[in-house]
DNA sequence: ATTTCTAACTGACACGTGTTAGTAAGCGTC
DNA sequence: GACGCTTACTAACACGTGTCAGTTAGAAAT
């Protein structure tokens, strides 16, 4: 790029004015001090130069960047479990739609942790997004102390943390009625994650409280541990149907992890829904297409992001959210991989 | 954040030194220009202060941004394909390693395409990786010819782009070839896009050339298009199946296309492999794990990524790539969704 | 004619950094 | 002691923009 770039002063220069009057011309769009004849002559001349403020310096003087930084905890889920994805999807268009710019960092679970200062001191980004935060996170802890313009998709229990989760319970409430409505008595679960990340937890606490409306109990021989990905679902499939062969129903983590088990189930020779029903989590575009069509639980990751993006935006406008932790409602789907238990 | 922003100022005032003086200890690392106590007092004043440069000053002053801009052409494809996120991967944690951070940005086919120049001219990002170029981008080609540090992930076959791909070819002979030993003779496929887009071209050029090596042709009719998601996948081999049911395999565009392919098979009663034999493409994590485990081709889109990323730093170094356009093998995975063609 | 007022524009500063030309000090050399 | 040379540091500029306080010109009022 050999070319020259064109500066304010040169659109001042063409124009006839000052290069004050060119700012004033460019930014102040309705206020009436600029003579009209003089608007137009300015905005001419830097339609014809190709004008383009120069960002670095914008974000200098203005203290903005008019970008958010997006964190990705555990980048490597991505690659795996497509929900992620669907999330960053609703991040990037929202903000797109805003005007605002997207900063995509990933935050590996041992690195330094250093990602967000990086990001936050050195003034590049407005605003934070973070996915999947950890309960653990000190850096993450203190930037919300700080008050710090930040919006969580997921929790760290935190007072004062500004939020967009799923309110899981209702849904899973209905999916156990729906299972134990087929008959089912015995039923197994594999979590995406070990216990001790919150959203794991609430869901097998929901799972249980739903089981035990019932008069049942969700075993812990009948609990494995997934990590988001297929193949983890079909390992703990196997472990879990091979231990327990009585389990007729299973709730897995995501339907990504579901995969895993319809193969895991195959393996063993047994037929979905026929000898076992499974119920999936997220109701990924893949999940009606799988075979049998997976019965699931939708979690709308775009809408996720969208949200977010919005209730940062209402904190870089200075204002607080209306609702300072957001929590959608996911609805129960049911499909064909869930059917009645054998008598 | 009502906290004052740490300035090389500060740092100076505290060490007792000049503000330039700072700055030569923080930037050139191993000159031998200042002397070795005043070096130790500065590094120490920054680091209790914790100051970090303003990265909008730097940028200004130094005219580059550390960032790189990664434009994903039609983005919903992330949300129903996960082979794009592979490559987001790949780009994310190779310029992490680097140093340099990733913006996002989404380019809607429809849209104005002005979101280019949005981060080129305002000297937002440094260089830019285009995901899925088009080949009519106007944009995008004028970019190209004017020089800018620019790669590639795909091909708009100019002359001068610099560019990763896949030679699709070798490994597609070899599914050719494996499914033709494997008895069959009527083969199907479903692409995951119009045929105007230059990898779709190349791949059926090749399946076609594959197949005319045994003799045999891929019939118009035994041809549908898709668009990466499942649902095509499953719609596409309804019409297909219904209008051919000679057809006993079919290559499908990709692995996300071959799920909805399965699905479709299995409402028409056919098993796979038994009545119908199916290639994916991608190798994506959850291959191995469809029931049947899929036989696809395995291209690495996180290296992809990688690759580009490398690329496109020794552009931004001023070096030109030594080779300008790169071209992976991607690997041949038999599993078991390709069997004997029934005699 | 002088003052006051308004509309329309401009001069000059600030933002925080990287860098080059330049200075001051120390030291040896003739 | 004048001179040159090296070492270690600093003053000052440049980057390109947003934004006031201030200036000019003309009209209106006194």
């Amino acid at each position: 790029m050999p070319t020259k770039r064109v500066t304010s002063h040169d659109v001042a220069r063409q124009a006839g004015v000052s290069r004050a009057t060119v700012s004033l011309v460019l930014n102040r769009s309705e206020s009436v001090v600029i003579a009209k004849e003089t608007r137009e002559r300015v905005l001419r001349a830097a339609g014809e130069l190709g004008y383009k403020p120069n960002s670095a310096a914008r974000m200098l003087v203005s203290g903005q960047s008019e970008t958010i930084g997006l964190i990705v905890s555990d980048p490597s889920i991505l690659l795996v479990d497509q929900f992620v994805t669907q999330v960053l999807y609703g991040v990037e268009t929202a903000n797109r739609q805003l005007g605002l710019h997207v900063l995509v960092a990933g935050l590996e679970s041992d690195g330094p942790g250093s990602t967000y200062d990086d990001l936050v001191e050195s003034r590049r980004i407005d605003g934070l997004i973070v996915l999947n935060p950890k309960a653990g996170d000190a850096a993450l802890i203190s930037l919300i102390e700080k008050d710090f313009p930040l919006v969580l998709v997921g929790s760290v229990r935190h007072p004062r943390e500004v939020a967009v989760t799923f309110a899981t319970r209702p849904a899973l409430m209905k999916a156990v009625d729906h299972v134990v409505g087929l008959g089912h008595r015995r039923v197994g679960a594999i979590t995406f994650s070990p216990r001790s990340f919150i959203a794991t937890e609430a869901r097998l606490a929901a799972l249980e409280a739903g089981l035990r409306a019932h008069g049942l109990a969700l075993d812990a021989d009948a609990i494995e541990i997934g990590d988001f990905s297929p193949e983890s679902g079909h390992c703990a499939g196997l472990a879990l149907l091979s231990r327990r062969p009585d389990v007729t129903a299973i709730f897995a983590g995501n339907d990504t992890i579901a995969i895993g088990v319809l193969s895991a189930a195959h393996a063993l020779g047994r037929t979905v829904p026929q000898d076992l029903s499974l119920v999936g989590f997220d109701d990924l575009p893949f999940a009606p297409w799988l075979t049998p069509a997976l019965t699931t639980i939708r979690t709308d990751g775009v809408h996720q992001g969208q949200i977010a993006t919005q209730m940062l935006f209402e904190r870089l406008n200075g204002r607080s959210p209306a609702v300072p932790r957001v929590r959608l409602e996911p609805d129960f789907i049911v499909r064909a991989s869930t059917g009645s238990a054998k008598p």
